[in-house]
DNA sequence: CGAGGTGTTGAAAGTGCTCAAATGGCGTGG
DNA sequence: CCACGCCATTTGAGCACTTTCAACACCTCG
């Protein structure tokens, strides 16, 4: 089991790392708005973790120790079956927070938690955290925001998965992947594995790959492994927006 | 278009109104949180409608004014795309927020929603419910707790949409209505029609239809129009509960 | 080179949807 | 009270989409 990245990884002394969690911390929506003190007094309890592929956070129902937030890489949350079966809820980017909403689930995680990717996250003590729900007002408007959010977040993926089709789902992720001032062709990289975002658009691997053939043929896609090419953002637009009841560009929502 | 009830109804005076709003916002998980003189002062800027099924309460994107909660009946959040077609969200009983996240969401209404039947909605202007938020941190605590729980509400969903078929998502639904002390047989009334339960579990009212004659073969239960007789919970639950990450019963989830 | 993981392709089997038609309840107007 | 129309629900048939299972290509790593 890795616990630990190998020593070549730059921050390893807990001088450098209090530095470089007090300023990642700052630039968080949700910790920058912590008064300088309760900031540091945070660092000092936060702990950084690089981490490889792969490796679980933390399991659904376990009991809340601390709560997360990806400083690099992407985190899948996921929940199981007995049977087996996996269901991904989201993918994770840098800067995103997990595990804060165990605080109101009786201190059990409501999903687990993995990285996807070799990465990093950083974590606080749950104990904390709630001192500074209880001691802060704009500490907990801010998590109020990042909930409400999220929440949105969800109504979207459950409106796709009602009403696209996968193929549609899958040219509504690479469009919010695309830069959408640009007019002529743009490419872009896949960000994680194809088998990864076929499970958070909740499709089988096979069918996210037929879908990606679909969409060269309908919307003149360009694929080169996780290399694609969009020739015509409008296009693409076309072909998936019809069915979402968003306004493009929709990117606040991922 | 109707914009109010028959005078039947019992409450009309101002008087009564204001009382009856104060205890009902009292008995509220988020409301019941403020003291006395605040309770009251909301009450005085709250209105209560009384509504008949069908109508609309708010649009999406709209610029909400008003954030509201069902007193009566149910509420049909939903999101609709150009192309007209709708994507129903949940459906709301008693006691249930929402237009709570428009606050968050550059003030408009991320959902359109809509009585679902005949009933009843208290509200009370986004203002205020800002007001509070900023001067009341047991409030702003209780919305969190609620906030979080919803998460937790829309990612059991989104699990279901994954990994239940159409009978299974059916089966839950009815498992919930149940008594799960009961042993031997229970009867049960679908709380509201057909077409929108099949809409909330993201199906064709021909797909509710038929999942339920599966139902019947598959674990026995007997439908009489919106009355269901479940014979047994324990086949039910084999039958729904292998493809849900959660433990049963899992009503606080709903 | 071989092994294992990742992604693609083909064929067959479900699963749910669409369209069309029938059924049945319920309230209204005669 | 009955006929009618409306609406929700059911049923049937065919179709479209997605999954499943199996096989294969490709790449990386040892």
């Amino acid at each position: 089991m890795h616990t630990s990245m190998p020593s070549d990884t730059a921050h390893s002394g807990p001088e450098r790392s209090l530095s470089l969690i007090i300023s990642t911390l700052a630039a968080h929506p949700l910790f920058g708005t912590l008064p300088p003190e309760s900031l540091t007094a945070l660092a000092e309890r936060a702990q950084i973790n690089t981490s490889p592929k792969e490796q679980i956070i933390f399991l659904q129902d376990e009991t809340a120790e601390r709560v997360y937030f990806v400083k690099q890489g992407w985190v899948k949350l996921f929940r199981e079956t007995i049977d087996g079966s996996e269901a991904v809820i989201d993918v994770l980017s840098v800067g995103s927070l997990f595990g804060e909403t165990a605080q109101f689930n009786d201190k059990k995680y409501p999903y687990s938690a993995q990285m996807a990717e070799d990465g990093a996250y950083i974590s606080i003590p749950l104990s904390f955290f709630e001192h500074l729900l209880n001691t802060n007002q704009g500490f907990s408007q801010a998590l109020l925001h990042i909930l409400a959010k999220s929440g949105r977040h969800q109504d979207q993926e459950l409106e796709h998965r009602t009403l696209q089709n996968t193929a549609q789902r899958i040219g509504c992720f690479i469009l919010r992947l695309c830069n959408y001032n640009t007019k002529g062709p743009q490419t872009i990289n896949l960000p994680y594995d194809k088998t990864l975002i076929a499970a958070k658009l909740g499709m089988q691997p096979e069918t996210f790959s037929r879908g990606l053939s679909r969409l060269h043929i309908d919307t003149n896609l360009l694929i080169q492994g996780s290399t694609i090419t969009v020739s015509d953002i409008s296009v693409l637009r076309n072909y998936c927006c019809g069915l979402c009841s968003n306004a493009y560009p929709c990117k606040d929502l991922i």
